[in-house]
DNA sequence: CAACTGACGATAG
DNA sequence: CCTATCGCCAGTT
């Protein structure tokens, strides 16, 4: 037991399916803390190699990428293509279409 | 145990 | 479009 924000938002993480994203803010939201889009990323870097999580399948609000190149951008970018996810001439996803959207109860 | 650290988000200018 | 600031708080040092 970490924490309830953790819990729920590593749950959140381990459901998106591949082919899609989402977004720090709106996973943070469903964890229960719509600011809390920080320690989401927190969560990330401190339990994706134990939690196994699609650390590749997060990016920020834009939809863009938030790692610079050469710190893993181009890395991620080859992950989520490789499952399908297309970038537009900006290195931008289409929300509208990879935005995964959880059905929390 | 106190301070620091973040792959962010929203708002303001 | 851009930079600046505040908010939020678990995990790490």
């Amino acid at each position: 037991m970490v924490s309830v924000f953790s819990q729920k938002a590593i749950n959140i993480m381990k459901s998106i399916p591949a082919g899609k994203v989402c977004t720090y803010g709106q996973i943070a939201a469903l964890a229960g803390n719509h600011r809390g889009a920080r320690q989401v990323v927190r969560l990330l870097n401190s339990f994706w190699e134990k939690e196994n999580l699609p650390w590749h399948r997060i990016v920020n609000s834009k939809g863009t990428i938030s790692l610079r190149a050469g710190d893993g951008y181009e890395y991620q970018k080859s992950l989520l293509e490789a499952e399908g996810v297309e970038f537009d001439a900006q290195d931008k996803i289409d929300l509208g279409r990879f935005l995964w959207k959880p059905v929390i109860p």
